[in-house]
DNA sequence: CACGACATGATACGGGTGTACCACGAGAGG
DNA sequence: CCTCTCGTGGTACACCCGTATCATGTCGTG
């Protein structure tokens, strides 16, 4: 009945079905019996692809990872050749707050993934990147260039602006999933507080 | 075996111990049964006091936002007097960030219940005060009126403002409660924000 | 051709959850 | 004094969870 299977396309099948019931109906509904519905296998098979739930999670957050990153570059790329600080700096705070399908589905997920943190902090060890602070690394270093190309005032600090930056785009994101605002209502605030305040 | 008692004291041990646990564990973890033994009762009482769970988390929920609103009162009274729009909006975001026990326990139970919330948007419809939205027409209010004192420079738009140091505050908190900062360094963040661009 | 590893199915186990039900003692009202 | 309601305890029910176990069919390999 069972032929030898691709073990990697399996296991993106479950994690996709993972993510795909964290969007919908929050990370706390993703049971394993729910997985395996969704992603039309049995549950045996969710054990035997990934052995425990942990593990389950934590693939699925790397993927879920690797889609930010490359939604990210996506906008980055599209937002102007050559690339400036400028543009760079929008495209990336502007790809977060989540005004269309995906940005909503990463922000949604993103912080049921925050909530687990949160309960069992040895989640975060196990898994290994601290993604916020590079990107938020990423971010001053760019400001720092845009300082040099005269978009941003000399005298910000890029570190506390960055941080700053992020956390508010963050905060955002949370607004409009509480359904606060729009994501365009969101959009237009950080839209606003870059050009009027942080770009000359 | 039984006096008639208070029940509004009865009410109120319980649902402090709800606010307990999610601070200590989260709020996944304050099941009924949990909640009785943190207030010391039989789980009887529990339903018997609350019939129903949503019912005792909706009751805690307004506790919780009474206190946060006894705090900012606190605070903004200590800022000053007289009150100034500057030491007003400098107390009400400070307050929110997490940098003692309490704003920390305020701060994780509130975002417990907004991944609540998340999960099923019914249980804001049934507790009455949209309070974000309330607070952030405060804060414009403030932001209008040191325009006028000068502190402000006019041509900052109050309510776009307002939405984006809010979101920036809560961002904050979130980066703190998941240990990317400590609160000192959040407030710093803060701080410099305010006395370096929002300030004249 | 046979054997052993792989892939899969069905189901059981122990525990936790919210809620419902039944019983019973103590005090208040007639 | 009797009765009835209030406060309380204990416990049962039905369901969901993550994990473990056993069985079985199918293939690649020797």
């Amino acid at each position: 009945m069972a032929a030898r299977v691709d073990h990697e396309e399996r296991r993106t099948q479950i994690a996709e079905a993972l993510l795909r019931i964290a969007d919908t109906q929050g990370l706390q509904s993703a049971s394993m019996r729910a997985v395996a519905a969704e992603a039309g296998v049995s549950l045996r098979l969710v054990q035997y692809y990934f052995t425990t739930k942990e593990a389950l999670l934590l693939d699925a957050l790397a993927r879920l990872q690797g889609q930010l990153q490359a939604r990210m570059n996506t906008w980055i790329a599209a937002a102007g050749s050559p690339p400036t600080p400028r543009t760079v700096i929008t495209a990336i705070l502007s790809c977060i707050v989540p005004t269309d399908a995906e940005s909503s589905r990463i922000a949604r997920t993103y912080n049921g993934y925050y909530t687990l943190v949160l309960s069992d902090p040895d989640v975060l060890e196990k898994h290994g990147a601290a993604q916020p602070a590079v990107l938020e690394g990423f971010l001053a270093k760019q400001i720092r260039a845009a300082q040099a190309a005269g978009d941003v005032a000399a005298d910000q600090d890029p570190e506390m602006t960055a941080a700053g930056l992020l956390a508010m785009v963050n905060g955002l994101g949370s607004s409009v999933l509480g359904g606060q605002r729009s994501g365009e209502e969101a959009l237009a605030i950080l839209t606003y507080y870059l050009d009027t305040t942080l770009f000359t």
